[in-house]
DNA sequence: GCAGGACTGTCAACTTGCAGACATTTTCCG
DNA sequence: CGGAAAATGTCTGCAAGTTGACAGTCCTGC
C-alpha cells in the first residue's frame, strides 16, 4: 500500500503448481492511464494482480475531494475483500499510468479458493496485514499532526520505492504536494507549509514533483520522540 | 465491534465437528472487571472466544487518552490477527465486566489451522469484515463531523445492542458520554454539546449512563443527506 | 521560444474541536 | 440520610487545519 514496503499479494507465496493454476485461470486486461479497475459501490466481479503499472486506491469524500488510500504496483493484488464477502466495493481503483492486469473472475476465484486451501491461508496473511495497516493508519490520523504524518509518509515511501542517488540522497518521484495531501487527508497548502519546515530543517530537498530525502533517520525523529513518550506499555489492572 | 451488528467470530460458522475440536483445545479463563486479556506490544500467545462478559479493545494515545475501538461480547472472538502473522499485539484488550473466555493457545491454534482448511476460510470472512470495518471507520473519522459520527454511532449501537422499551424508545445502557467520546476520538465536552443538540431535536433522551433513542431514522438523517450528496458514484475516465 | 498548464509559496478569515476550569446533578453505598 | 464519586452542562481561550484567493515558478508541447 502507498508504495510502502509490506505484504501486498496472496499469490506470490503460493506453491508453484497452485500459482500456475491461478495464472492459468486469469485473463489479461490492459488499462490506459486514468482508466478504472473498479468503482465504489460496484459488484465485485473479479480480483486482480498487477503485472505492470500502478493503481491508485482512493475514494471521494463529501466535497468531491479524493482521499488516496494507497498506490499498488507490479506484483500486488487488488480486490480480494470483495471476493470473500461479495459485498460492493468500498473504494475506487484507477490506473495512474498505462497498466496491465491479470484478471481472476469471481467464479474462477471461488473454484480455486475451494480446491486449494493454501489460497485461503495466504489470503489470511494478506488480510491480517491489511487489518494492521488500516488500524495503524486510523490511529496515526488521530494521534499525529499533519507534519508528523507527512514526515512518516515520506520516510516510508523512501524505504519502499525510493531511488538512492550517488550523493546519498533518496529520490522520490511522481510525488506532488497535492498527491501527498490526498494521502494524508489534508490540503495542498498545509502540506506545502510543512514541507518547507522539513526543508528548512535540512531533512530533504524538493523540486517540482520530486523529493530528495537527505536524512531518513531525521525524518522519523519527531515521531520517535512521540513514540518514546507513549511507549509506556499499559498494565491492567493499574497498580 | 462496538457492540454493533456484524461478523465477530470465526468459530460460529464452522462445521460442528471442527467447532468441537476447537473448543476441545481451549482452556477456560476467568477475568475480573478491569483485568487485561492482552496488552499493546505483547507477544500473541493465544486467541480468545468470549463466553460471557464484555471486552473492550482500545489503545492509549499520546496524552494518555484511551481511544476505544470496539467492545466485544459473548460469542465474539479476539486476537486472531496475532495468530496469523505472529506480530506483537497492536492494541490492548480489557474486560469491562467480570468475564469468562475460552483460550486457544498458539500451538493449538496452529495445529487446528493446519489440519482444518475451513478455519482459514472462516478467518477470511472475519478478516474481510474487519478490513471493511476499519476502512469505514477511518473514512468516517475524516469525512464526518463529531456530531455526525455521534449520531451514527448511537444509531448503530441501537440496532446492535439496544433494548426496545414499551413506549417505543430504544434503551442503550452503560453508555456514558465519556465512553462515547473515547469511541469517537473526541472529548467528553464536545460529546455533551452534540448530545444536547440531538436531544433538543427530539431524537433522543438521556439519563446518566443511559440513552433512550426516540427516532432511529432521524438519527441517521443528517448522515443520509450527506451520503445522498456524495452518492454520485464516480466513473472513470471522467466524461 | 513561448504560451498554457501544472506545481508551488503565502496570506487572511473562518471553523472545528481541544484544554482546562468550574458549577450542577445524579447515583452509589455505608 | 448524607457524603463521596461519577456523570453532565457550559464557558473561555487556543491550536490546527480549511477555504479561497493570488502570485510566482517550472515544465511541456506545438
Amino acid at each position: 500500500m502507498l508504495g510502502l514496503p509490506g505484504l501486498h499479494s496472496w499469490v506470490a507465496g503460493l506453491p508453484e503448481p497452485v500459482k500456475k493454476a491461478v495464472f492459468a485461470a486469469c485473463s489479461r486486461r490492459k488499462l490506459a492511464a486514468g482508466e478504472a479497475v473498479y468503482t465504489l459501490g460496484s459488484k465485485p466481479e473479479a480480483c486482480y494482480i498487477i503485472e505492470r503499472g500502478r493503481v491508485r486506491i482512493f475514494n471521494v469524500s463529501d466535497s468531491g475531494r479524493e482521499v488516496t488510500l494507497g498506490e499498488l504496483r507490479s506484483g500486488d493484488c487488488i480486490g480480494e475483500v470483495g471476493m470473500i464477502d461479495g459485498m460492493p466495493r468500498f473504494n475506487t481503483a484507477v490506473a495512474t499510468e498505462a497498466s496491465e492486469l491479470q484478471v481472476l473472475a469471481r467464479a474462477d476465484f471461488d473454484r480455486l479458493y475451494a480446491s486449494h486451501p493454501e489460497i485461503a491461508r495466504e489470503l489470511n496473511r494478506l488480510l491480517a496485514y491489511r487489518v494492521r495497516f488500516f488500524y495503524m493508519h486510523a490511529e496515526e490520523s488521530r494521534a499525529l499532526s499533519l507534519g508528523q504524518r507527512l514526515a512518516r509518509l515520506l520516510a516510508r515511501t523512501a524505504y519502499g520505492v525510493g531511488i538512492p542517488q550517488d550523493n546519498g540522497e533518496i529520490l522520490l518521484e511522481t510525488l506532488s504536494q497535492e498527491a501527498l495531501a490526498n494521502m494524508l487527508g489534508g490540503t495542498r497548502q498545509a502540506v506545502s507549509q510543512e514541507m518547507k519546515r522539513l526543508e528548512r530543517a535540512g531533512l530533504l530537498r524538493t523540486s517540482y514533483g520530486k523529493v530528495y530525502v537527505r536524512d531518513l533517520a531525521g525524518l522519523l525523529q519527531p515521531v520517535e520522540d512521540l513514540i518514546g513518550a507513549e511507549a509506556v506499555v499499559p498494565t491492567y489492572p493499574p497498580e
